[in-house]
DNA sequence: CCTTGACTTGGAGTGCACTCCAGACTTTAT
DNA sequence: ATAAAGTCTGGAGTGCACTCCAAGTCAAGG
């Protein structure tokens, strides 16, 4: 799948995914004649990487990942390490965000009560 | 309260306080000899300021909420509009930031069964 | 054959939210 | 009185994650 469709269809931009793969986030992209064709593996990895990033997991953390993954199975313990850290950063940005969104919702509330 | 200690208590940088102020996001501060001293007004909005920036509520949404609370009760619906269009941001976001999460924790789980 | 459109690269530019700094002033402690 | 610590301003610098651009290649259609 050439790189039109493929921003079309993950809603990334080309300049993106060309991006993330300059990053090694998306591994080695097969090319035809010098065009990028994406293939199942490549896809897979970008729908996570959107993911991750969805959760503004930073771009570094997700190619340290990747560069584990690619590494074999010995990094098993170091990639558990990694993904526990980012859990617990989701965890506490959801925290976060759940604080923030309390805070707004007992604004309207108090608003459309007709406070101040 | 000076700014040293504000920064201490809220665990932002002076830096922060001081761009933060100058983007109009904690209105007026009064000066004594030209040095900041902040009153409670001041510090309740940092505090909520801060907890908007840390759901990453931008900079320039949380300017415009504050000048239109600023600007009288005539802005309430306008406000009002504001706050449900961040809310629902937040709770994009929350849903974005869930996925990725249960996708780690999917992740874990897989790998301490001893998966590839 | 020639144009059109999708694709390539390397590198420069952008926007956001800080963050740092120099040089000056003040307040506090000795 | 003087040194040290805290604060001030304006402006420059940083890091991240894109985003845009110029100049070129390639394949397909008229």
């Amino acid at each position: 799948m050439k790189i039109g469709e493929v921003a079309k269809q993950t809603n990334l931009s080309e300049d993106t995914l060309r991006y993330y793969e300059k990053n090694d986030l998306i591994g080695e992209v097969p090319r035809e004649n010098g065009i990028r064709d994406y293939s199942e593996q490549n896809l897979r990895r970008i729908s996570f990487v959107k993911c991750l990033r969805g959760a503004e997991v930073p771009v570094e953390v997700i190619r340290k990942y990747v560069e584990l993954v690619d590494a074999g199975e010995d990094t098993l313990p170091e990639r558990i390490k990694l993904i526990e850290a980012q859990r617990e950063a989701l965890e506490q940005k959801l925290a976060e965000i759940q604080a923030a969104y309390d805070k707004i919702v007992y604004k309207i509330n108090y608003y459309q009560k007709g406070g101040k």
